[in-house]
RNA sequence: CGGGGUGUAGCGUAGCCCGGUUAUCGCGCCGCGUUUGGGACGCGGAGGUCGCAGGUUCGAAUCCUGCCACCCCGACCA
């Protein structure tokens, strides 16, 4: 692994792709557009799964799964649902290959085996959902029904980037039935708030919670609401969403229940999700150009002990110095490697796990066999302490706790620092490009408005904030009047 | 789908304009030895359909034609 990682400043995309390459957490596939977690990355993503999987049973959600096929006719049973996917998405139309009769070593799509109707590879599976609800809902006792599924969606996106928009990714979709719109609209707010909770604190990423505007918000739902976050060149990225349904899909599918009045009405429905994509705000929000800095909470390797030694005999003392730090690091729930390989020396060990963000490094060497201390280095500070081999197991738990914070106030500082306030149009422009961020501006609320200043910055809305504050203005670009700000941005 | 660019070893590349020994260099890989408190060094070694298919030529990585793939910029997007 060599030490060239592009400067930010001159390429921060070349710089994203390749640490996420050389960081070990994914590449590009063969498969157009798809890419391979590896173990390093997934193992990430796993710890992600984990915590999240946590929240959603604690709020009285279960999990199930759904097939990764969709029959075409009922993905175009919601209207705007189908029509905000159709043009993106991977169509199964054969279902057998054969033998090509022209060239035995060849395989041919066989034309008898087309399929009588299409099937969709699922975008996100509300059709296929709903189209089963249908069946497991009757009265008001089967409501409210809470479930996720994790799954993996297809997208057949024209540009395709590592973790932030590839063309298969991983997630989970939540998908809720509940007899009152007052509900529906609770859950919906919830669940962003499990959202920005788990994002903020175990990613140490800050987040704005908002609405989406009607024109940004997703293809049949009422309502969108966002948690949206700031990378360190200055575009936004929308972390998550939680959408609002209305009863848009329990009308196209046909679900309705029996309330306790013996009234017949639809259901109303939620549905919310995060994907892999975090993985990249992870990336680009807390990396240096010495690699990645993962937050104690999501590292897979929280503590990793390098031995420096002369001879066999030197590494059996280290060793069992470094052994007994692993054995008391992991009685206390700390997950800590002891790399004493032979093969590779100190620093390029040290370089690794830098490139890999692992939050805490360990040396032991001869100097600390006689001072009876090791070194202790901190990947998000880079600063190197001596500590006694006592105090080890206690400091590296303060540590781990102080690096989580310091991460986090880190981001937040510079996500706050990256909020400009503006009241001209000019001043609009001239900050996009120089500072980037978000803008805070006023704007009419007209979607033309909305489609003009994408057109001429490329900044959109990212939200409206939920803590906006009433304030009268003019709106930015038409001069119409305005109540509140709202936030725009460059976005991923 | 529009505009630009690139295809040479696992990765990054030189050579191409102006055709001519055995296709260059670095990283990585393998072996042996010496090393080990921030990316070690020496010696030896392995690894190539020069994107693919035609053509021109005594001779093509190099010139010509066609095709393919990938990257960047737009429209799209969690």
């Amino acid at each position: 692994m060599g030490k060239n990682l592009t400067k930010r400043s001159e390429d921060y995309s070349k710089w994203y792709n390749e640490l996420v390459v050389k960081a070990d957490l994914a590449e590009n596939s063969a498969v157009r557009g798809c890419m391979v977690i590896k173990p390093y990355g997934y193992a990430i993503w796993e710890k992600m799964q984990a915590e999240l999987d946590k929240k959603f049973k604690e709020t009285g959600h279960q999990n199930a799964y759904f097939p990764l096929f969709v029959p075409k006719s009922l993905f175009e049973a919601e209207e705007k649902n189908a029509e905000g996917f159709a043009k993106e998405c991977a169509v199964v139309t054969h279902y057998r290959l054969k033998t090509d009769p022209e060239d035995a070593s060849k395989l041919i799509v066989d034309p008898k085996a087309k399929l009588e109707e299409e099937l969709i590879v699922r975008p996100t599976s509300e059709a296929i959902i709903w189209n089963t609800y249908k069946g497991w809902i009757q009265s008001y006792r089967d409501l409210p029904l809470l479930i996720n599924q994790w799954a993996n969606v297809v997208r057949w996106e024209m540009r395709t980037r590592l973790f932030l928009r590839t063309a298969e990714f991983l997630w989970q979709e939540g998908h809720t039935a509940h007899e009152t719109k007052a509900e529906a609209i609770a859950e919906t707010e919830q669940m962003n708030n499990v959202y920005a909770d788990f994002v903020e604190e175990f990613m140490a990423i800050p987040v704005i919670k908002g609405r989406k505007t009607e024109s940004e918000r997703f293809a049949g739902a009422e309502d969108t609401y966002c948690i949206e976050a700031l990378m360190q060149d200055g575009k936004a990225l929308q972390a998550g969403t939680s959408h609002f349904l209305g009863q848009n899909f329990a009308k196209a599918f046909d679900v309705k229940f029996t309330s306790k009045e013996g009234k017949l009405d639809y259901v109303w429905a939620t549905s919310w999700g995060v994907s892999t994509r975090l993985m990249g705000a992870l990336i680009m929000t807390h990396s240096d150009d010495n690699g990645l800095v993962l937050p104690p909470s999501l590292a897979p390797i929280q503590v990793v002990i390098v031995p420096i030694y002369k001879g066999e005999d030197q590494l059996a003392q280290i060793s069992e110095v470094a052994n007994g730090l692993v054995m008391d690091l992991r009685s206390k729930g700390v997950s800590v490697k002891f790399d004493n390989r032979d093969t590779y020396r100190p620093g390029a060990k040290f370089a690794q796990y830098e490139l890999q963000g692992v939050p805490l490094r360990v040396a032991i060497g001869p100097k600390d066999l006689e001072k009876g201390t090791v070194e202790l280095a901190r990947r998000d500070t880079f600063t190197k302490q001596f500590v006694a081999k006592d105090e080890v197991v206690k400091t590296i738990e303060s540590l781990l706790v102080e690096i989580q914070e310091n991460l986090h106030q880190k981001a937040t500082q510079f996500r706050d620092n990256h909020i400009t306030e503006v009241n001209s149009f000019d001043e609009f422009k001239e900050v996009l490009e120089s500072k980037g961020g978000f803008i805070s501006a006023h704007w009419d609320g007209s979607e033309e408005t909305e489609q003009k200043i994408k057109e001429l910055t490329k900044a959109t809305i990212r939200c409206i904030p939920f803590d906006v504050k009433e304030e009268d203005g003019q709106c930015v670009y038409s001069g119409q009047p305005s109540k509140n700000r709202v936030l725009f941005a460059k976005a991923y």
